[in-house]
RNA sequence: GGGUGGUUAGCUCAGUUGGGAGAGCGACGGCCUUACAAGCCGUAGGUCACAGGUUCGACCCCUGUACCACCCACCA
């Protein structure tokens, strides 16, 4: 208010305008380098194991999501005074780290053979340390307070050990085995993957009808079989056909043989349930060696098992010597085209089939026969049942567990070993004879087992599945298998925020592990959340060009760098184009600034019960500007109560008024409803409470309503000061609110407020978190402030209405013949007089005439605003017209209920009661309003 | 084939003991009213997917249908 505040002199106000990029950083370096993120304190333990992002990763929104989510939690249970640790952490990501590097040595024109498997992994390491600390830079944007000198890597020497020691022990325990079985194998990769790592969608494809010769014994054709294939390449490995025992077609021929064209090989025609007669010709062609479920039934029938493909799924040498060498598709090709020369092609329909691909390689995964070590699952999983069973581990939304169950019960064991380079080598060797050996190393074991140097030892060159190592991640990020007391104070952790789609990968193999490990389980609650979307629904995907970048959210970005961060490595052009335009379309100027606090409240906005959610560009633009509220709202309760007394010193008189005491009573109720919103995982809720009371409560009431206090001689230096004193109290307690989700505007405010408020303490981080008092809640305040707002809005609208201009004072009159409404009007006459920016308020005695008048209706109070000069006839008759046919629509619905008997007679009294004084308030309305309409009329 | 979630205002979404349908954004009208035009004031807009049922009363509970999304399994 006074010159003094002019930006020369203003030492200790905020900056004019609300700048996130000016604040944000700064803030970050400061809490980091002070250490504020460790674990302090000896209060109860709290901690969060983030899900560690993969190495080669970069931030993406569903990132973005999660970790605010997670530093939600961990502020506010920090702020609640429990020993909070944020384990960080990033994952070595096998498949997916390897491809990166490949793809880098690609374009320099070698490759990792030419390197050599030493050589390759230094290069690996190489690219770790240069490029690999980009998401976690990124995480700090984000404003997350992770314990980063605890930062962990799942291939750091201590997490070898935990591999190597889990490893070692489920061998010992004969939970881990080494088979030659089929599996999921990757040609491209060239290396075994697990059941989760296969994707199956549906496409177009063929179903070829080929036909079979029975044969005699000297070779003689009886007859011809028809079976459908969708892989007719795999009939060089065809060791039976099969037909359903009870098809009596087939009876006579089970037990004859077949000679397999273009092979010659001579194959029984058997018989098995598991042939369904309705599909096809009912006979079915098996491959054990290539199929999971002709495996099945080449293990029942004691079928040979032939292999016909290598590592490339090229044909090898099993097959006849022309298909050779020849790629699997064609010699799909070659073979279809065989057997029509020969005449045996019968048809070849279009059939929609589901292909088998492999996550990361795009490429259809084969059947494999072939060597690899696995993790006997069931006892395992029983375990794992029984905790969330049991209510150790709980689900959030509580559906995901039905989820769970479905997937544990049917477990299959779990194939580890991966035919790469980069990751965990397994702790197995073997002697010339093919004995195996499992040990810390190969001194261990050759001292244990009495092998002398002349024996050679060979390490198994197979490294483990990368959710092997992570299984382990909330154990051993504390340093298992040492006990420590970190492991000792924050396991288990207090819950893991992570998304649907790794349950399976990650969520339920850490329970498995964990609880076989530690006999505990490793976390208590799982909070999973959905995938963030585009505005549209639609996935996020480089392909779709429809990505957004959280710090491009941050820091905004302009039209050009975002059109070329989308097309830039775009397969087809076309699609750039169509990307391109669509991008310029959305956004024509880029993108602009929004800050961290803004994109932050935005996720927790959106995310209510688990479900996706669908990012709007107009949602965070609405929260950019409730922080500039705030910034603008602080500044203002700066500009009153700098320099002045706010009666925070206990000894000085202060009052408060019921404007004061009505805000101190919604700061309870926002503070209950904050709170119950964090717990039960509603941030969305506990959001809508904070943005509600800050914007319309505070500073649309609140502050207007202190205006004629902090202006006007009219008051005494005790209603000052109390007045200043709930406006800087108010404000700082709802920062501390707040900060869990707009961590650096709260505090960059509140080292500006703590002073005023008589708050101590160097960072709003290690301020406690308010708590609802409900002592402190006025109802009285609430009902009269409450009564208040309805009077005052009701002249806005007729201001609003009539088109009468806001700086016009208004002369108002009022009349009621409930006494209490002159007492109100008589006791709010400042705040009614500012607010509505009133002239002058005349009560009208009952029979007094106003002035000829447009009408509201304030609860059971007449209000007048005279018509003179400012409205017009017809306006107000409209306006009138518009009151009166809702209230009849209301009258005639509640008339319709009380008329009848069965609700009468049926519903509880109080509800009856109540629409009965529902109706009498609305007919008394309705008659007020009519009169005035006829008495407009009549002029 | 089995299962889960969803369908509410133009858009994105809230709405738990069944008792007068809400928010934000957008739209429209009016305002540079001395914190804030990234703002202020006001207004409009919904047979709560559809069909039955239970009930005095259903967005809410039950049954079924349609459509959307996802998970699991899979017939060659």
């Amino acid at each position: 208010m006074s010159d003094q505040q002019t930006p020369e002199t203003q030492t200790t106000g905020l900056a004019k305008a609300y700048q996130p990029s000016e604040i944000e950083t700064p803030l970050y370096q400061h809490w980091e380098s002070q250490g504020y993120f460790a674990p302090q304190g000896d209060g109860e333990p709290f901690s969060i194991m983030i899900p560690p992002p993969n190495v080669t990763g970069y931030l993406h929104m569903g990132h973005g999501f999660q970790e605010s989510i997670m530093d939600a939690l961990i502020r506010y249970n920090r702020m609640l005074g429990k020993k909070t640790l944020w384990q960080v952490g990033t994952d070595h990501a096998g498949i997916a780290t390897q491809m990166v590097v490949e793809r880098l040595l690609e374009a320099e024109g070698t490759n990792r053979h030419e390197l050599g498997r030493e050589k390759f992994i230094d290069r690996v390491w190489d690219w770790k340390e240069h490029s690999g600390g980009q998401i976690t830079q990124q995480l700090r944007r984000l404003g997350a307070s992770p314990d980063w000198s605890r930062e962990r890597f799942t291939m750091d020497d201590g997490f070898y050990k935990a591999v190597q020691e889990v490893f070692i022990k489920l061998y010992e325990d004969k939970l881990i085995y080494r088979g030659k079985r089929l599996v999921n194998w990757d040609p491209k990769l060239k290396t075994a993957v697990s059941d989760l790592e296969v994707l199956s969608e549906e496409e177009n494809g063929f179903l070829w009808h080929l036909r079979y010769p029975v044969t005699d014994e000297n070779g003689k054709v009886l007859q011809h079989l028809t079976v459908a294939t969708t892989r007719p390449e795999t009939m060089l490995g065809d060791t039976a056909v099969a037909v359903n025992p009870n098809d009596e077609r087939y009876q006579d021929i089970i037990g004859k043989t077949i000679t397999l064209p273009l092979v010659g090989r001579e194959i029984p025609i058997i018989a098995d349930d598991y042939v369904d007669q309705e599909f096809g010709t009912g006979c079915v062609k098996i491959t054990p060696a290539h199929d999971f479920n002709d495996y099945e039934m080449g293990q029942r029938h004691k079928l040979p098992m032939i292999n016909i493909l290598d590592d490339d799924a090229n044909i090898n040498d099993n097959a006849p010597e022309k298909y050779r060498g020849m790629d699997r598709f064609e010699a799909r090709k070659q073979v279809v085209a065989d057997f029509e020369a020969a005449g045996l092609l019968e048809k070849i329909d279009d059939h929609k089939l589901k292909v088998p691909r492999g996550d990361r390689s795009g490429v259809v995964i084969e059947p494999y026969l072939t060597d690899q070590w696995y993790v006997k699952t069931q006892p395992l999983a029983d375990e794992a049942i029984k905790a969330v069973e049991g209510g150790d581990i709980q689900f959030v939304p509580k559906q995901y567990e039905n989820m769970y169950f479905s997937w544990m019960r049917d477990i299959q064991d779990w194939c580890i070993s991966r035919q790469l380079w980069w990751g965990h080598r397994i702790p197995a060797w073997y002697d010339e004879q093919g004995n195996v050996y499992v040990g810390r190393s190969e001194e261990e074991i050759r001292e244990r087992e009495n092998i002398d140097a002349s024996v050679t030892l060979t390490q198994d060159e197979d490294v483990l599945d990368t959710w092997f190592s992570s299984g382990l991640w909330t154990f051993g990020t504390l340093g298992w298998p040492e006990q420590t007391e970190f492991l000792k104070t924050f396991h288990p952790s207090s819950v893991l925020v992570t998304g649907f789609d790794i349950i399976f990968f990650w969520v339920a193999r850490m329970i498995m592990l964990t609880l076989h490990f530690k006999k505990e389980v490793p976390f208590h609650t799982v909070y999973v959340h959905g995938l963030v979307r585009d505005s549209q629904g639609q996935k996020m995907s480089k392909s779709k060009g429809n990505v957004l970048d959280p710090i491009d959210l941050i820091d905004g970005v302009d039209l050009d760098t975002l059109l070329d961060k989308r097309t830039s490595g775009m397969m087809q052009p076309q699609m750039q184009k169509k990307i391109t335009k669509q991008t310029k379309k959305e956004f024509p100027d880029g993108i602009e600034s929004y800050g961290t606090d803004a994109l932050r409240f935005t996720y927790y906005s959106l995310a209510s019960t688990g479900r996706d959610i669908n990012f709007d560009v107009g949602r965070i633009e609405g929260f950019r500007n409730f922080c500039n509220k705030i910034w603008n709202a602080a500044n203002y309760v700066l500009m009153n109560c700098e320099g002045q007394d706010c009666g925070q010193d206990n000894s000085t008189d202060y009052e408060l008024s019921k404007a004061d005491r009505w805000i101190i009573s919604l700061l309870q109720q926002t503070e209950a409803a904050v709170k119950e919103g964090i717990e039960t995982y509603r941030f969305d809720l506990a959001t809508q409470a904070l943005y509600n009371f800050i914007w319309q409560e505070y500073c649309s009431w609140y502050l207007e309503l202190c205006k004629p206090a902090l202006n006007s001689d009219d008051y005494t230096d005790a209603q000052k000061r109390g007045t200043r004193r709930t406006l800087v109290r108010v404000l700082e307690t709802v920062l501390r609110l707040a900060h869990p989700f707009m961590p650096f505007i709260t505090e960059e405010i509140w080292q500006k407020v703590k002073g005023l408020a008589a708050v101590e303490g160097d960072t709003i981080m290690y301020a406690t978190y308010p708590q609802a008092d409900n002592s402190k809640i006025d109802q009285n305040a609430i009902d009269d402030i409450e009564w208040l707002k309805v009077v005052i809005t009701t002249i806005r609208n007729i201001r609003g209405e009539m088109n009468i201009s806001q700086a016009k004072a208004l002369p108002v009159y009022f009349q009621s013949t409930n006494a209490d409404n002159q007492a109100k009007l008589e006791s709010n006459q400042a705040f009614l007089t500012k607010l509505a920016n009133l002239d002058t308020i005349t009560w009208l005695q009952t029979g007094e005439e106003a002035p000829l008048s447009a009408t509201g209706l304030a609860a059971d109070m007449d209000v007048f605003v005279p018509m003179a000069g400012l409205i017009d006839l017809d306006a107000e008759l409209a306006r009138l017209n518009k009151e009166i046919d809702k209230l009849e629509k209301e009258v005639a619905r509640i008339n319709g209920k009380l008329n009848n008997e069965k609700f009468v007679g049926k519903a509880p009294a109080d509800v009856v009661q109540k629409e009965k004084d529902k109706l009498s308030d609305y007919q008394a309305a309705l008659a007020k309003l009519v009169d005035q309409r006829e008495k407009i009329a009549n002029l």
